[in-house]
DNA sequence: TTGCTGACTTGACACCATGTCAAGTTGACA
DNA sequence: TGTCAACTTGACATGGTGTCAAGTCAGCAA
């Protein structure tokens, strides 16, 4: 663990930073992230306990570099419930790629990982929050559909948000960014509209 | 490998079935799936070359036991297309609780195991193609919306009917099996029709 | 009876990644 | 000069997959 702000420290989350957007999330073992930092193996340990730690840090030292906050700050920002919500799936939904390396070694590892399932869990609650204020938004300009209750349409839209669904349509379908955020505009202002 | 019907051979994909309903997918190892069987570790081998493709093989086994093909074609029964739309969802969205264990199991699998990746897609596949079926009756009713092309339009569908959308409602938000089928339904009605 | 065959058992082992442990090096700083 | 933290080297345990070799055993055929 050592001191919080060492600089070899964060030489290391920036090594698995590139490798996760390199290569595939199972490539980026501890000897490779060690590799390209340029230490040893064990150096890492000195540092992170876990590969599971180490992962959940670095999507937190890449937040912090990506200033995740202040993009979605922004999408608070709009008076108007609807563009409100536009703004948080385009903020949200832009900020997928960026992420979407670490997110899928973090979703991986959930499968062993208990650590890991804890932290995807928190990470994805706090979108989850997002939605539900994106809706509250929506219910207070009385324009949420009469079919959904406010848990319930924040609940689809979190399902639809999620970044699995990102890589079916993205990587599978091979749908370009901007069609996908336009679609997920579309989809939710369809489904949680009056 | 030995003969395809054997008997011991479908008591393997009988015990490979239960754990993965009981336990998770993670729980599941060869060894277990011996000892549920009453053999020993090394005579699943001589029945399945791998782990991979003994999952792979219980989804081609469970398939056959609950008859998807059957499901799926009540489904194409309809000559509205909305109905086809509804019919397709309700059938496809009532049988992921029947396979969620060894879909979870096989999507786990595929971060590691090429095999595994390829049968998920594969299986998928056939979901693609029943939704680009489902919005093909849509298009010939003339009740498409004009804002989607055929192929979007499925592959958007696509995605809301994931196994990964599944388990965030069903079993991070709590919902219903019931009120899924119903939700799905209308987001998809909203969404893709006129 | 003998001998063969196929399904299965037992037990050992290689592999691979994670994580641990212990002893040694090195450079900065008091 | 001595100490300390960061780092190195190398060995090793663990846990699961998959392989290999030798042996058991029932059934069946000449």
């Amino acid at each position: 663990m050592s001191r919080e702000n060492s600089e070899t420290r964060e030489r290391i989350l920036a090594s698995a930073w590139e490798l996760l957007m390199e290569a595939g999330p199972a490539a980026v073992r501890m000897s490779d992230i060690a590799r390209r930092t340029g230490i040893s193996r064990q150096a890492v340990y000195l540092h992170f306990p876990s590969r599971a730690e180490l992962l959940i840090a670095t999507t937190r030292y890449i937040d912090e570099v990506k200033d995740v906050d202040a993009r979605l700050a922004a999408s608070r920002a709009a008076d108007d419930g609807l563009e409100r919500l536009d703004a948080f799936i385009e903020a949200w939904g832009n900020y997928i790629p960026e992420i979407h390396g670490v997110a899928r070694a973090l979703i991986d590892l959930q499968a062993k990982d208990e650590a890991a399932q804890a932290a995807w869990a928190d990470r994805m609650d706090a979108v989850r929050h997002g939605c539900r204020a994106a809706v509250a938004a929506l219910a207070r300009d009385g324009r949420l559909t009469g079919d959904l209750s406010e848990d319930e349409a924040a609940d689809l839209l979190w399902s639809q948000l999620s970044v699995e669904s990102w890589e079916v349509l993205r990587l599978r379908c091979g749908w370009t960014q901007a069609r996908y955020i336009e679609a997920m505009q579309q989809m939710a202002r369809r489904t949680l509209t009056a």
